[in-house]
DNA sequence: CTTTATTTTTAGTTAAGTCTAAAAATAAAG
DNA sequence: CTTTATTTTTAGACTTAACTAAAAATAAAG
């Protein structure tokens, strides 16, 4: 229905929405797309064209019903592959980004109905990110930033924002893990740093760390 | 490492490779591919390039041993999904060619590695036809065509020829998949038709039926 | 052998998706 | 406000993989 190229646009688009708010600027795509913006411009005319998204010269980009669906649809393929790569195949959660990437656009309905019922159909995929139902509804969830986390407040890891292969090493690193419980046992104005306790261990963590992992106060 | 186009070229070269003896056509190429002999004609030449066939003009074509490698491992690729859709998402075996068609471009070794290990490293897919190993080596059956068995001859399905939906829903029709028994009571000259008994049932076939069924003789 | 038919290749287009370089619009600074 | 900087778009070019139409080579028929 869509092409490769189409599809992970209207991702990129969709996971810029919801980051930022409002209009989703060329360069943005661009830069997430390791694209250069004059390629962006011709792609959005071109899904503008097909109504997946509303698109003003100069203003910037959104996705309509249709192509949030789409987008949603990408994102639960991929994400639900990344469940069977982890769980079925024993692959580690650093490891599925990119296979995943290329998955997501195999095409069959039912082969993501049967495939979702294999895994046991789960909310969320390997890195905590919640996976889109059928109609593209997502599951918003009570997450916060471990980074805007009080001191003396306990959470359990829900979820990481980035998922490079770097960051997800360093957390195995330290032995944390999705559901593992953090405790903030200091946290520096200037740098935002953070003491944290994970275990037994404490140790220090930068802001950058602390403002990619994903907690549920306790 | 290779494009799709490059990929399903090499697949279908290799598959006719086998079909006939020696060079193969151009004609042929497009015919199985759908397309036109002109587009196959620049395909070759860019494959021949990349030393991936032997190509001499109006002669024909030949895959070199690195063609064949990549090709067996397309392939390799295609029966294992199949296998996975079958065993593990419960497709039935006239489902599954089209959503292999496109899960066998997916480029990662390791997933490959891990996904035979998954499904108990098979020799053959649904329909009977031998994966080839991680080096591209086909194991080669004994298994002849059910036209070729003689009258009062008995066979095991081992196999189909084609597989399209069509006639993999006609042997289900027929209650005939790989494994069952047939035996060949009576056997037509003039138009090559069959009488066969299946389990209790005895029935007519038509020759197109009996060249598209491999069989072991018992 | 020649003529005719078939197969295969070449030449010239096209569409998707990318790029660079230049122009136009908007935003920021003075 | 005007000038400068940044962002975005347009124009033109390139690559891959297709196509049509025409030419060239080979095979088949007479
Ligand atoms: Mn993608
Ligand atoms: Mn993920
Ligand atoms: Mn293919
Ligand atoms: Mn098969």
């Amino acid at each position: 229905m869509f092409t490769l190229a189409e599809e992970n646009y209207l991702k990129a688009i969709f996971h810029l929405e919801h980051e930022g708010s409002g209009e989703v600027s060329t360069n943005a795509i661009a830069e997430s797309m390791e694209t250069k913006p004059s390629s962006v411009t011709d792609m959005i005319q071109k899904l503008a064209e097909k109504k997946l998204v509303v698109y003003k010269r100069y203003k910037g980009t959104l996705l309509t019903e249709k192509g949030k669906k789409i987008a949603a649809n990408v994102i639960r393929k991929h994400r639900l592959w990344e469940v069977f790569l982890v769980d079925k195949l024993n692959f580690h959660w650093d490891e599925v980004h990119e296979i995943a990437e290329q998955l997501e656009h195999i095409q069959s309905e039912e082969l993501i109905t049967r495939l979702d019922k294999f895994l046991g159909s789960p909310d969320f995929d390997p890195h905590g990110d919640p996976i889109p139902d059928k109609n593209g509804v997502l599951k918003r969830t009570e997450k916060k930033l471990l980074s805007q986390i009080e001191k003396n407040q306990k959470g359990v890891c829900v979820g990481v924002k980035e998922s490079s292969a770097d960051f997800l090493q360093y957390l195995d690193k330290k032995k944390i893990s999705i559901g593992t419980k953090i405790t903030v046992l200091g946290k520096e104005f200037f740098d935002g740093s953070m003491i944290i306790q994970v275990g037994n261990e404490q140790f220090f963590i930068s802001h950058k760390i602390a403002e990619n992992l994903y907690v549920q106060t306790l």
